[in-house]
DNA sequence: TGTACATCAGTGAACGCGCGTTCACTGATGTAC
DNA sequence: TGTACATCAGTGAACGCGCGTTCACTGATGTAC
């Protein structure tokens, strides 16, 4: 968009990356305006040149944070599809991989905050909100024409799986949830042949 | 079991169980000692003389909050089987019911806290995973036998479902999101024919 | 090109507050004789 | 039954700490002439 973002912008783009991370990784009420402020490299006193409030960072970075997540999946799905994956096998199969299931700090927000977000602000929550539609939308994009309204369903399926998983240890018990998951998944709704 | 609890005994109940529905509520963050000791009718000073920290509230509220919502849940599973469903169709029904969704303080604590389990500290997680496997065996008995190894598939979406409906806001969209996986897991697992 | 000044991004000390935890104490309960 | 004392559950003040937020200041950047 902006070709020569100013060092300002540069600055703020930071420290709302570094919180969407530690967002991801501790949750919201990990996210320090003193502890994102280090490791974004500079003193706390400066934050409220960048933001209203510790609110006001919170919504930026769970929106940044969705959109990064977004944008790895599109390319991991990406991948797969050109490898011969069908829609739907490829968005799950990245979904509900081992890589994302270890990497909760740069993986989806939804399945990272999901139990926390009707307890936010409402400024907060809406913005997260605004992250469930969008994994819905894109669940909804690889689905076939005539189960469209599953969109949520599957999205659902995917978060809980994920959650589950995070909750029941990173060992095999999870992992094999999120096989079955997996499998479940296709089962019911990819129109492509098993492969 | 003890048929003449002390005094004691009767007040460490009555934190526990406050505990365990600020908990729900609130989230592990919002329990704190001060305001669960005024919620139980008591100044916070005495709360050392009942636990030895607070992590060691969180064990027991969570494992509390567990059994509690598993008797409730049990209670309506009966219900709506005395009334000609299935073991299966009565559990998802319950579950997902727009009760559970709105009353989160007597729900599920799986539910209502499944994405910030990963992140206690190891002994609050592990009662936390105590739960998790609970709720996949409750929904295991009420399978069929050559389903049975799908339980945590089922459960994942049962969890995955409630939350983001509650991340959707109490709302004809949270509630569509219910009804739509009442029927999808019906549809996929249940053998009973269809009312 | 060089100097003078205004603007700006970031610094670091300080604030009030609520947290988990500790502890000396109080008042009620229960036991001994 | 009545008194003396020990035990016990709960009180309330205090602690150190980290939080979000504020603000006077510094040093670098950019503009005017």
């Amino acid at each position: 968009m902006d070709p020569t973002p100013s060092r300002k912008q540069l600055t703020h783009d930071r420290i709302v990356e570094t919180a969407a991370g530690v967002m991801r990784e501790a949750g919201f009420w990990g996210v320090g305006v003193a502890d994102v402020m280090k490791r974004a490299g500079l003193t706390h006193g400066g934050f409220y040149a960048h933001f209203a409030s510790r609110d006001a960072l919170l919504c930026e970075a769970i929106a940044h944070a969705g959109r990064d997540s977004a944008a790895r999946l599109a390319k991991s799905t990406a991948q797969r599809q050109a490898r011969g994956a069908s829609p739907l096998r490829a968005l799950v199969d990245a979904y509900l991989s081992e890589g994302h299931l270890a990497a909760s700090t740069q993986g989806c927000p939804v399945a990272a905050l999901a139990s926390e977000m009707p307890r936010q602000s409402a400024e907060v929550a809406a913005a997260a909100t605004v992250r469930v539609r969008a994994l819905v939308d894109a669940v909804g994009r690889t689905l076939p024409a005539d189960a469209a309204e599953q969109a949520s369903v599957v999205a659902a399926q995917l978060v809980g799986a994920l959650q589950l998983a995070r909750a029941l240890g990173d060992n095999a018990e999870g992992r094999a949830l999120l096989a079955a998951t997996r499998r479940n998944v296709l089962a019911q709704f990819d129109t492509a042949p098993a492969r």
